[in-house]
DNA sequence: TGGCGGTTTTGACTTGTCTCAATCCGCAGA
DNA sequence: TCTGCGGATTGAGACAAGTCAAAACCGCCA
């Protein structure tokens, strides 16, 4: 944990992340709060379940995945993050983390401390309403991860993965047809309530289909409509 | 939609709801702002998905499943709701509602103003924190029921539904053992991520198993730390 | 350079759940 | 009381995904 000097106001995530929107006072007092970054490296543990919550974690940079997991040690993977988004929000219920915060790259996050977080945004209407406008998206988030859990197959799934991902690279100027991911196929599978083996043999089937072309963990999208038209149930 | 005189500070579901470990003062606030409730027959919608959104919703009454679907068709129980529990969230972060909401039984909400809402936890930082709790715990939940759907086989999700059911209908008072389904084995299945044939087949089994007594949609639980091990992933 | 560990791919076989179809049950309306 | 209808149950067979096992591939460190 290094502090570090770091301001909102000159982010290039702040059209992404927790700031959308605010005037340049309110940033003023937004880099007041947000006052240090925390650097992690692949593997890092952020936070475990049990934890106790103080603060959330924006992505700066890297990539995240988060985790949760029963008792008889049933594991699934329930988000994977990337720069601009929020990691932290299970544990304001219960001030405990109900989930694993894991690095899947050498990564930096900010660090918000909740309560000012709290307190700023009784003050920040705009503040106030951008932060329940990301927990709301979260929801939602997490409805269609269970649609897709609960109604599609094993290509739906995989197809919807990947344009998830490709789209939300897009948005941070990645490419939308080339892509490194940063998760193992087995990460991928808990993600998708599938074994390893049904996601690589998916990704081979998608290769021999002509939809993508795979190397490792290195994916180029060929057929972007194809993927499309799978994952709207076409050859159901 | 019929206007009605209601209170938050007079409601015996406040300490599930909204209000908990609200002051008086505070009460007699949220009693202006909670200014009407609406009524619902068994099958009405209280939104739907596109809907604009304005309101929450608290069951005051009654049994609401929720429910998103895909372009195609495809269709997922997402919730079901009963007597304190809040309906809307999904709407906060786009302004438009995504998904249904359809009462199960005739059924009473309180309406909450959202933008009433918001202005009144700037005032109150126990309300916020309450109401930010609320989306935390909605968040958690969603975890969990991805855990279900990534990783449980048919009779683990069933049981697990069983006691999440019974569990919730203790805390308002009912009996742990007997219950009366609100919705149908096709709905029970979508939420499950099963055919509506196999929850059929999975309650005629646990009935053989001496675990449930099932008659139709009366059930009544006969080994609950039977189910509770089979939750725990008793038989793999 | 070579070998090692972790990851991925592929194959053969098993199995849990789905599909399709028939029947049954309980309730509401005639 | 009979009839019709939506929902629930049950059976038989099909199929998608899981399991187990072997081999290939990759990057890394000695």
């Amino acid at each position: 944990m290094e502090p570090f000097k770091v301001a909102c106001s000159s982010c290039n995530l702040r059209e992404l992340c927790l700031p959308v929107g605010m005037s340049n006072e309110q940033l003023e007092r937004l880099d007041t709060m947000v006052a240090t970054r925390r650097s992690l490296l692949r593997g890092d543990t952020l936070f475990r379940s049990g934890d106790e919550f103080q603060s959330l974690y924006a992505v700066r940079t890297g990539f995240f995945k988060t985790c949760v997991s029963s008792e008889d040690g049933r594991d699934q993977v329930t988000g994977f993050q990337m720069a601009g988004e929020l990691i932290g929000l299970d544990g304001i219920g219960t001030d405990l983390h109900t989930c694993d915060a894991v690095a899947l790259e050498d990564s930096q996050v900010c660090v918000i401390p909740y309560h000012q977080l709290e307190e700023l945004s009784r003050e920040f209407s705009d503040l106030q309403h951008q932060f329940h406008k990301i927990m709301s998206r979260e929801i939602v988030r997490d409805h269609g991860v269970m649609l897709l859990l609960g109604s599609m197959r094993a290509e739906e799934r995989l197809a919807a993965f990947l344009l998830n991902l490709t789209q939300r690279l897009q948005t941070r100027g990645f490419s939308p047809t080339a892509l490194v991911l940063r998760m193992t196929r087995d990460e991928i599978g808990s993600y998708l309530g599938l074994k390893l083996e049904t996601v690589s043999r998916t990704f081979s089937k998608f290769q021999d289909d002509g939809l993508l072309e795979v190397k490792q963990r290195q994916i180029r999208i060929i057929d972007q409509t194809g993927l499309q038209r799978l994952v709207n149930g076409a050859n159901c």
